[in-house]
RNA sequence: GGGCAAGUGGCGGAAUUGGUAUACGCGCUGGUCUUAGAAACCAGUGCCGCAAGGCUUAAGAGUUCGAGUCUCUUCUUGCCCA
C-alpha cells in the first residue's frame, strides 16, 4: 500500500486555504471567529496549537456552512520581555519583535490554519499605535481618563509600578522583592464609571461560560450598605465611615481611619506617627496583602461619639488595613462580628460587644469573630431582628437622622495605565511650564517611539532620553514635555478586535460601516487566564467608545466565549535537581525514567502546564516535521474534551499520524476496489450507520466537543473498513466516504482536500447536507422490571405490538416474562420497553 | 474561611439530558506474518463466575416503571476569591 506523504500533501495544500477569502460586506450572514492573539515571545507553543487550532475548525465549519467568515490574527507586540531580551541579546526591542514575529507567523502556517493574512495588525507598528493614542485622547476629553495621585505597588529593583497580579505574596512576580507602596501621579481610565453595566451587561452574555461571568461579578464586586457620620469629641468635625454591616453599629468599639484621611492632618509632624505611616507603605496594596499582614495601628487621642449609645465615646486609630482609594478610608470597628477587628481588638484590648446571637450563651467569651447571620441581641431597637432586617431597619433610621447615607460601592477601581517602560505606545499628553496637562493635538499623531534608546540604566528610558521629551505646544507654541510613561500593553488588546474589521483604515481607528457589519465577534476563544482583566478591559473599551462615538451600534464586543484549557507535561530532573527537557529522556515505564546522555536516574514531576522554567514544553514545529499538521491537529482535538486540560502524549500523536494513514489507505482501497454482488439491506443498513454518525460528527462540532466528533469518526472509518468486504455497490462506498472526508475537512484540511480532489469532488466547499430524518434503523431496548434484557434493531417509529410480536418469537428477553404476571408494560417510542412482572 | 466545578475501567474519557453504562482512543494479553525486532492485521480486555447469571458510575439514602444524570447527607479533588 502506497505510504501517505504528509510533508508533499501538507505543502501542497498549505497555501491554499478555503476559507481566507474575506468577501466584502455582502448580504451573507457573517461570522467573525477570533482567537485570542498572541504574544511574540519567539515561537509557538502547544497552547497556541492548541487555541488556533479549535478556532479553526469553527471558521472552516462556518465557512463550509455558507457564512462570511472574519479570521484574522495578528500580534500582541509590545511589553516588557522584548526589553528584556533586548538587554541579554544586545538587540533593539524592536529588531527582537520583528524577528519573532516572522518566525511564528511561518509557524502559524504550517499548521495550516484558514487565517486571512492580509488582516494582520501588530500592535508596536506606528499605523496601530497611532490610532490607539487617538482612542486616549477622545477618552480624554469625553472624561473616560483621569491623572490621579495614588499608592501603587512598587518593585524597588525593577523600578516600576506592578499590577496588583504581579504581586505575589507581597513579592514582586519576576524580580522577588518586597514590594513597597509609593505615592505616583499616574494615568487612570475611568473604568469605575461603567461599573453598574459591565455588572448588569453580564446578564446579556448567554454566550459566555458561567464560570467567567461570575469571576467578572466577584471581580466588580457590588456590595451595598451605608455611610455613618461619626461626630469628633470636642470638634464640629466628621468622621465618615463606610460599613456593610451597619446592622453591627452597637458593637462598635473603634474607628480605624487610613493614613491617609484628612484627620492625619493634626499629625504630621508627630514623629512616631511618621515612623508609623512609613512602616503602613511597607505593606502592598492587594487585598491579599492587607488580610495577610499583621494589623498594625496607631491610637490617637481622638474620639467620636457613638451615634446611637449617648455619651459612649469610640477611640480613633489609624491603621494599615484601611486604604484611603476604597470607601471613605476609614471603618469602624465590631469585633465581635469581623475577624480583622477580632484581632485588632484582642492586640489593643478594646472592648468586643456581642450584638449577634451565635446560639452559644450570651455571656460567653468569643475565641474568634462570629461572621454568619443570626439574632440581633445587645441593640436597642434592633434587638430580636434577623441580620437583613436589622441591616434594613439601621439604614432607614440612619437615613431618616440624617446621620448617612445608603450606599452602593463597587470593590472594582479604576484602572492605572501608566508604565515606567520604552516599549509600549507612548501617551499622547504634554506638560507645559505653568504645570497644566493637556494632549497633543491629533495630526501631530503619532508620537513615535525613539529608535535610539539606553536600555541599561536604570528608571525609565523615555525619561532618561536625552531629547525625546521636550517639545512644544503647536498651538500656543509654547515649551512642553511629553508624557514619559507608556500605556500598559492591556490597552493595545482592548480595542484590536476593532481594528480588525478595517486594519487598513487611514483616517480614523475604524470604519464605522464595517465594524457595524463585522462587530460582535461571533466566537472568541482563549485561555480562562484571561477570565477577568483582558476581557473586562475589552467590554470597558466598547462602552467606552459607545459613549461618546454615537455612530458605533455595540455594548458588548464578544457574543459567545469559549475558554479552552491548558496544554500539560510532566517534569523532569536529574539527580542534582535541574529541570530536564522531555527529549533529554528515556522513558523506562511510567514510574521510571533515566537521562539518555548518562543513564543516571531521572525523577518524574506530576503533569502540569508547559512552561518554559519547568522545561516540560514539546516544541510544535518538531512535531509537525515528525508527524504532520494534520495529525498535530487531530492529537490535540481528541484527547480531552477543549475545555479541560490536556496531557500532550508522543504515542498519542503518533497513533493520530498512522489513524490518518489509515484513511487515506481506505480510501485507495475503495477507489481500487472491484465491483461485485450487492445486497439492499446492507446498503441501507450502512447508509444508515453513515447518516447517525454525521448527525453525531455535526452536533459535535457545533457544541466544542471535538473529542466527541473523533470518536465518532473512529466508528465512521471502522463501519467503512468493514463495508469493503460486504455486498455494497462501490457507488455506496465512494459516496459515504466523500461524506466522511467533506466531514473531516475542518479537522485535518490537508489530506481531506487531497482525498477530496482524487475523487473530482466538486462540492468539497460546502457541508454536507446532514438529514436527521434519513435514519431509518434504531436500536431499541427490551428491558423487564427496569433491567435491559435485550437490545434489538428495528424501523423507526415501530408500534408497539410489532415490537411485542419481535420480542415474543425471537428475542432474548422471552424467557424472563414467559409465564409471569405483567402488571404494567412501559413503551416508550424508539427506545425502550418495559414489562413490569410479579 | 467563602464561592464554583467535578468524582465513571489500568489511563484519557463517551452516554441523544431521566430510557442500551463503560462508545472511541491509549495501554495490556493472545494470535497471524517475519531469521528476529518494528510495523501491519485479527481476536480479547469493568468486576465475580465453568456457565446460567449476578454486581458495578466516590459512599449512603430518597423520588421513579426506570437514576451516571434529579433531591438530600457525607467524603475527596481541582479552580477562583480571601
Amino acid at each position: 500500500m502506497e505510504r501517505y506523504s504528509f510533508q508533499q500533501i501538507e505543502n501542497k495544500w498549505r497555501n491554499i486555504s478555503s476559507a481566507n477569502s474575506v468577501e466584502n460586506l455582502t448580504s451573507k450572514k457573517k461570522y467573525y471567529c477570533l482567537e485570542m492573539f498572541p504574544y511574540p515571545s519567539g515561537k509557538i507553543h502547544m497552547g497556541h496549537v492548541r487555541n488556533y487550532t479549535i478556532g479553526d475548525v469553527i471558521a472552516r465549519y462556518k465557512f463550509l456552512n455558507g457564512y462570511n467568515v472574519l479570521h484574522p490574527m495578528g500580534w500582541d507586540a509590545f511589553g516588557l520581555p522584548a526589553e528584556n531580551a533586548s538587554k541579554q541579546n544586545n538587540l533593539h526591542p524592536k529588531q527582537w519583535t520583528e524577528n519573532n514575529i516572522k518566525i511564528m507567523k511561518t509557524q502559524l502556517q504550517k499548521l495550516g490554519l484558514s487565517i486571512n493574512w492580509s488582516l494582520e495588525i501588530s500592535t508596536c507598528d506606528k499605523d496601530y499605535y497611532k490610532h490607539q493614542q487617538e482612542i486616549f485622547i477622545d477618552f480624554y476629553n469625553n472624561g473616560l481618563i483621569s491623572r490621579k495621585e495614588t499608592y501603587v505597588n512598587w518593585d524597588p529593583v525593577e523600578k516600576t509600578v506592578l499590577a496588583n497580579e504581579q504581586v505575589i505574596n507581597g513579592k514582586g512576580w519576576r524580580s522577588n522583592a518586597t514590594v513597597e507602596r509609593k505615592k505616583l501621579s499616574q494615568w487612570f481610565f475611568n473604568i469605575t464609571k461603567f461599573s453598574s453595566s459591565l455588572l448588569e451587561d453580564l446578564e446579556k452574555l448567554d454566550g459566555w461560560p458561567e464560570k467567567v461571568k461570575l469571576m467578572q461579578k466577584n471581580w466588580i464586586g457590588k456590595s451595598y450598605g451605608c455611610e455613618i457620620d461619626f461626630l469628633v469629641v470636642g470638634s464640629k468635625k466628621k468622621v465618615k465611615v463606610f460599613t456593610t454591616r451597619p446592622d453591627t453599629i452597637f458593637g462598635a468599639s473603634f474607628i480605624a481611619v487610613s493614613t491617609e484621611h484628612p484627620l492625619c492632618n493634626d499629625f504630621i509632624n508627630d514623629n512616631d506617627f511618621k515612623t508609623f505611616k512609613e512602616e503602613c507603605n511597607k505593606t502592598g496594596t492587594t487585598e491579599e496583602a492587607l488580610a495577610n499582614a499583621e494589623k498594625l495601628g496607631y491610637k490617637t487621642n481622638i474620639f467620636v461619639e457613638h451615634p446611637f449609645i449617648k455619651n459612649k465615646k469610640i477611640p480613633v486609630f489609624f491603621a494599615n488595613f484601611v486604604l484611603m482609594d476604597y470607601g471613605t478610608g476609614a471603618v469602624f470597628g465590631c469585633p465581635a462580628h469581623d475577624q480583622r477587628d477580632f484581632d485588632f481588638a484582642k492586640k489593643y484590648n478594646l472592648e468586643i460587644i456581642k450584638v449577634v446571637s451565635d446560639k452559644q450563651d450570651k455571656n460567653e467569651k468569643l475565641d474568634k469573630a462570629y461572621t454568619d447571620r443570626g439574632e440581633m441581641i445587645n441593640s436597642d431597637f434592633l434587638n430580636g431582628l434577623d441580620t437583613d432586617s436589622a441591616k434594613n431597619a439601621i439604614i432607614e433610621k440612619i437615613v431618616s437622622k440624617d446621620l448617612g447615607k445608603k450606599k452602593t460601592l463597587y470593590r472594582l477601581k479604576d484602572w492605572g495605565v501608566s508604565r515606567q517602560r520604552y516599549w509600549g505606545c507612548p501617551i499622547p499628553m504634554i506638560y507645559l511650564e505653568d504645570g497644566s496637562v493637556k494632549p497633543v493635538e491629533k495630526n501631530e499623531l503619532p508620537i513615535l517611539l525613539p529608535n535610539d534608546i539606553d536600555l541599561n540604566s536604570q528608571g525609565n528610558p523615555l525619561e532618561n532620553h536625552p531629547t525625546w521629551k521636550i517639545t512644544k505646544d503647536i498651538k500656543t507654541g509654547k515649551k512642553a514635555t511629553r508624557e514619559t510613561d507608556t500605556l500598559d500593553t492591556f490597552v493595545d488588546s482592548s480595542w484590536y478586535f476593532l481594528r480588525f474589521c478595517s486594519p487598513k483604515h487611514k483616517s480614523s481607528p475604524f470604519d464605522h460601516k464595517k465594524i457595524n457589519y463585522w462587530m460582535p465577534v461571533d466566537q472568541y476563544i482563549g485561555g480562562i487566564e484571561h477570565a477577568i482583566l483582558h476581557l473586562l478591559y475589552s467590554r470597558f473599551f466598547t462602552k467606552g467608545i459607545n459613549s461618546y462615538d454615537k455612530k458605533l451600534k455595540l455594548s458588548e464586543p464578544f457574543k459567545n466565549l469559549f475558554t479552552q484549557g491548558m496544554v500539560c507535561h510532566e517534569s523532569y530532573k536529574d539527580e542534582h535537581g535541574n529541570w530536564l527537557y522531555p527529549d533529554e529522556v528515556e522513558k523506562i515505564n511510567p514510574n521510571t525514567a533515566i537521562k539518555k546522555i548518562d543513564k543516571s536516574k531521572v525523577t518524574i514531576g506530576p503533569p502540569e502546564s508547559m512552561s518554559k522554567s519547568k522545561k516540560n514544553t514539546i516544541d510544535p514545529e518538531i512535531m509537525i516535521e515528525k508527524y504532520g499538521a494534520d495529525a498535530v491537529r487531530w492529537f490535540i482535538l481528541s484527547d480531552s474534551p477543549p475545555e479541560k486540560d490536556i496531557q500532550w502524549s508522543d504515542s498519542g500523536v503518533a497513533a493520530s499520524n498512522k489513524f490518518l494513514q489509515k484513511i487515506w489507505n481506505l480510501n485507495l482501497q475503495i477507489l481500487n476496489r472491484k465491483q461485485g454482488k450487492s445486497q439492499k439491506e446492507l446498503e441501507i443498513s450502512l447508509k444508515n450507520k453513515i447518516e447517525v454518525l454525521s448527525v453525531k460528527i455535526d452536533g459535535s462540532i457545533k457544541n466544542f466537543k471535538f473529542n466527541v466528533t473523533i470518536a465518532h469518526f473512529y466508528e465512521a472509518y471502522n463501519t467503512l473498513v468493514q463495508s469493503i468486504n460486504l455486498k455494497v455497490s462501490n457507488k455506496i462506498l465512494i459516496e459515504s466516504i466523500i461524506k466522511v472526508i467533506k466531514l473531516i475537512l475542518p479537522l485535518t484540511p490537508h489530506i481531506a482536500n487531497e482525498i477530496l480532489d482524487l475523487h473530482k469532488c466538486k462540492t468539497k466547499n460546502k457541508w454536507p447536507s446532514i438529514k436527521n430524518n434519513y435514519i431509518e434503523e434504531i436500536k431499541f431496548a427490551i428491558q423487564v422490571n427496569g433491567k435491559t434484557r435485550d437490545i434489538i434493531t428495528v424501523k423507526k417509529n415501530t408500534d408497539q405490538n410489532i415490537i411485542e410480536r419481535i420480542i415474543s418469537k425471537e428475542s432474548k428477553a422471552e424467557k424472563f416474562i414467559k409465564d409471569k404476571t405483567i402488571l404494567k408494560t412501559i413503551f416508550v417510542k424508539n427506545k425502550i420497553i418495559n414489562y413490569i412482572i410479579k
